[in-house]
DNA sequence: AAAGATTGTTGTTGACGACAACAATTGATG
DNA sequence: CATCAATTGTTGTCGTCAACAACAATCTTT
């Protein structure tokens, strides 16, 4: 076995001496785990949350191969036609040394464009392309299904009830 | 410059058509940008209230360098005495791959040692260290600190929302 | 005793945030 | 007008994290 530090220590296998609920002694399949602490922590439930999230949306639209920022930066371009890339970064969140790869694989397949800004001749003015208009109406659809999947999740109005809470942070 | 496919092109710096709000035409300091579909979206909130957050959590336990999932496995240990890393990862939803590092810096710091399970071979039965119980109340200390940003940064009540909506994922 | 499952470990991959440089360009200051 | 600071896109590195695949040791089942 190649585990670190074996000492040989005969401690009783009392084991979960707390806040094991609802279990027999003995059994140690453990799923129903106590928290306590955790509970009440936003940042964990949080996570959690986010976790669950991601993962519908990139399985709902895994058939497009299109992750959750990728379709960030499309939809905001597609409503701000024109932008740059530092004001595109700045609004999503994301840094711009980020952002390069990101269009990198948009614009090779063909979503987006750099087109040379006429007012600027350091930044990039970023379009959709036409495909990219109709590959968006598609992901939009995906992901109105995924956020169905969400409203089943937690319910309809507690969904709402989140979006106006965290209103602040988009 | 080492940008890319600079074609020659006359396009009109007219950019931002559709949803620039609050603007004066020629600025372009850009931080007032439409989002539309964006807006609506549970996981682009989510995920900028989850970056926000971990940031607090980390900058209000900087003094004692701990990070949000390494207070997560310590709080569960402490509930849980004797639990297996197996148990644990299930738990919080991490890979027991990635637990292992984690436990590798927490028992540097001597805050968690790995006891031999007296049942199974294989198996570590997960304790907090002396130091380690007295440096949880400290960091749960500056824990519940943070949580106190987060209810002055939505308010009290809508956290308390956000908790009871978000219930089932912890 | 043999076969299969479990536990901890190591390693790799890829997405991501953060940071530091750099060339080209712009804007402001003298 | 010349010069210097700031901005923009880019490249690179570093560290965190989730996901997976392998592996040795051990347990369980038959």
């Amino acid at each position: 076995m190649l585990m670190a530090s074996r000492q040989k220590i005969s401690r009783k296998a009392t084991g979960t001496t707390a806040t094991i609920r609802r279990r027999g002694p003995g059994s140690d399949a453990g799923d129903d785990i106590g928290l306590d602490a955790l509970v009440g922590h936003a940042g964990y439930a949080v996570r959690r949350f986010q976790l669950w999230i991601f993962h519908d949306f990139i399985k709902t639209l895994a058939a497009v191969d299109i992750r959750p920022t990728q379709y960030s930066v499309m939809t905001v371009i597609a409503a701000n036609p024109g932008l740059s890339q530092m004001a595109v970064a700045k609004r999503l969140g994301i840094e711009r040394a980020r952002l390069v790869h990101l269009l990198d694989s948009l614009e090779a397949r063909d979503f987006v464009s750099r087109i040379p800004s006429a007012t600027d001749r350091r930044s990039h003015a970023l379009h959709l392309t036409g495909r990219g208009k109709t590959a968006l109406a598609r992901f939009k659809r995906l992901a109105a299904e995924h956020e169905r999947h969400v409203a089943e999740k937690i319910g309809k109005e507690n969904r709402e009830h989140l979006l106006r809470i965290l209103a602040g942070f988009t």
